[in-house]
DNA sequence: AGCAAAGTAGACCGACCTGTCTGACCACAA
DNA sequence: TTGTGGTCAGACAGGTCGGTCTACTTTGCT
């Protein structure tokens, strides 16, 4: 890790584009792995910063403080969540319920790539539990969010009840995100499938 | 909270049973609201002992160490828990799916108490998600016995794959834990009933 | 060439962490 | 009376925490 920093340029902060810098991605992308796979709490700043071949002052420059670190983490992470799925979602085939399980096809694709180690939404709000902490805020922003994706689509069903079918479809879909990850079985993201199937062919 | 100790008789070890100590069970209790409300890394050994009353040395005379207390404070939950919901299960009236309904109504009355701040065991695999780990795997046991008890349930109501049956109940079950926590909406719990009853119609 | 911006390593800070240890207190039983 | 076992307060140890700061180097732009 530490011999690149004599044999190679350490990448000469090309452009430099106000937030787009190599270090802050580097920080980021880091930061998002160790976090997911130990808890936020549970890494510290140094161990963070050895792993991202980064100096502590480039992340209190960029971030102000490890909790808003964080927030970007999950910012950005929603943002690359959201993009994938809505380019799945256009490709969807299937009957007029294909839109749906698509989100659920997504889910288990994601449950089970291998950099999965359970909703890092989730694991904030566990760990950040007050309202006005921020990575808390950014969990229940983007766990809305997903609700009311649901809900657009049951709506374009032209469903009877879209708000509450949203509802039960979204207990499925955070339900197998717990469960493939306490139970390390991707397979709870099928059957969150299969139990979308019955309440869908029962709206 | 200090003033006890010069005026009143700190109950003194009343009879001591092996593992039932006065002291021992308000650690244990203490703990267990400390760690909802605010996670267990985030709470120091320090702020626990002086919630409780307690001395460190008899910390960790009983204990041994904080992964331990945990690892304590769940299975107690765990045993309280399984004796709760078995007493509503035994007392469950209504049609064949009453049952099972009922479990989805006990949810809905636990995500309702005050003391609720989120599953402490789906809080537990997140801050420590290694295998080896001693909550991580009260957490896992805990939660494979919900599984198994609404498998039981859905095979005595002879229903065609109750193992399928209970997977998918799980999953709402859980979902109504994260949500309820998440959104601080307790009514997660009763759309997770009404989205159960569809799926036992439908089975 | 010269300068400002960005990044560097690492010392440093006070606070807090888990866990150990000492020495005393107190209720009760022999 | 004399243990004895559980508990007590609090000092202590060794580490880690998040965060600040300084002094230096590298970089790109002019």
């Amino acid at each position: 890790m530490s011999e690149r920093a004599t044999t190679t340029k350490p990448s000469p902060a090309r452009t430099s584009s106000a937030k787009g810098s190599a270090k802050r991605e580097a920080l980021l992308s880091t930061a998002e792995e160790l976090f997911a796979r130990q808890g936020y709490r549970a890494v510290g700043i140094d161990t963070l910063l050895a792993e991202a071949g980064v100096a502590k002052m480039t992340l209190y420059k960029q971030f102000g403080s490890k909790e808003e670190l964080i927030t970007a983490v999950l910012e950005r992470l929603a943002g690359e969540i959201t993009s994938s799925l809505t380019a799945r979602l256009a490709t969807a085939t299937g009957g007029s319920h294909g839109r749906i399980l698509a989100v659920f096809d997504w889910l288990a694709d994601w449950v089970r790539s291998p950099a999965f180690h359970g909703c890092l939404f989730i694991k904030a709000a566990s760990e950040y539990p007050e309202s006005g902490e921020r990575p808390r805020q950014a969990a229940e922003t983007f766990k809305a969010g997903c609700r009311e994706l649901l809900e657009e689509q049951c709506r374009e069903l032209g469903i009877a009840d879209p708000e509450r079918l949203a509802r039960q479809l979204h207990l499925l879909l955070e339900g197998a995100l717990v469960l493939s990850f306490l139970e390390r079985d991707p397979q709870a993201a099928t059957h969150a499938r299969d139990a979308a199937a019955v309440l869908l062919a029962a709206a």
